[in-house]
DNA sequence: TTTAAATAGGACTAAAATAGTACTCTTTTA
DNA sequence: TAAAAGAGTACTATTTTAGTCCTATTTAAA
């Protein structure tokens, strides 16, 4: 299902809350309980984010966590990075591939290009874009894909 | 990490064996052996790939698997729908959320448009273009997702 | 200087999704 | 009519993900 983990899901919409008061420092209580995300949960995140640079932390009474750095500067790639590890469509990486049989090893690599190709795309989506947006457009299509695609793939 | 599955993995494997001699009709046993992909994984996904239309099969003594259509008809999007469901990065679909923040709601409608965006993507990806590709590019960047990204958020 | 409030880190448990297997039924053709 | 093949389904095992809890450390205020 090509799918983000829910604690990544919470994650975006912690790190959303913290944006939108970007100078302000909450603690992790605070945030939980505006979020509507468990606190042994939201607290588990934080400190993920916080590991990994995207949010800073401060410790003792007073203390709590605020975004690092201006909420158009960070990316989903970022944010999945910290909490899921990287990007990784599959398991296989192409090399250590026990395979026969020769159009096994190709798709695989073509894996790896569309995993490039979504990290790409996810890395210029910033949390500031995230929270930001407003309404659903319809359905959407470029025609512009066909021809990033096969750039890529071939 | 936002992967597919592993089955998943297996059936473009399986698809790539078949497209390789589009005419001919291979049995469950014969593809699996090809593959090595164990013979009972091997026949679950093909009877689900039979079910959603994919591959053609033929009951019986001499019975086996064909591929239905051309592989350059063949998307990555359907091989993905056809083993996992719809492809959906996240679970709330904005509709159902019980959320009282205002950023929670536009994190998850901008999540869906990435889904799209992702979905849109994959589905210019044929399974030709998986099995046919040779050799791994160097990293890949194209601008043009800035543009395309910026479109489809807002 | 002590106390309370906060994060850090890790270990552990529970739940859910995924992967893999096995069995019976139906179809087809030699 | 027997054998070989797919169809369908149910079940089990494994792995991943989610969630919780406990102890240690840090900080600032009383």
């Amino acid at each position: 299902m090509l799918r983000i983990s829910k604690l990544t899901d919470y994650g975006t919409v912690l790190l959303a809350y913290l944006a939108a008061n970007q100078s302000t420092i909450y603690s992790a209580a605070q945030i939980a309980g505006a979020t509507r995300i468990s606190m042994p949960t939201a607290s588990k995140l934080l400190k993920l984010l916080a590991r990994s640079g995207l949010v800073i932390s401060c410790r003792g009474i007073n203390g709590g966590y605020q975004l690092s750095k201006d909420a158009s500067k960070i990316s989903v790639t970022d944010i999945i990075d910290a909490l899921e590890g990287p990007i990784s469509i599959t398991e296989c990486s192409g090399s250590s591939c026990a395979c026969d049989f020769e159009n096994t090893c190709n798709v695989s690599i073509s894996w790896q290009k569309i995993n490039i190709l979504i990290r790409d795309m996810l890395d210029d989506v910033s949390l500031k874009d995230l929270l930001e947006n407003k309404g659903l457009s319809p359905h959407f299509h470029s025609n512009n894909f066909q021809v990033i695609v096969e750039n890529t793939l071939k």
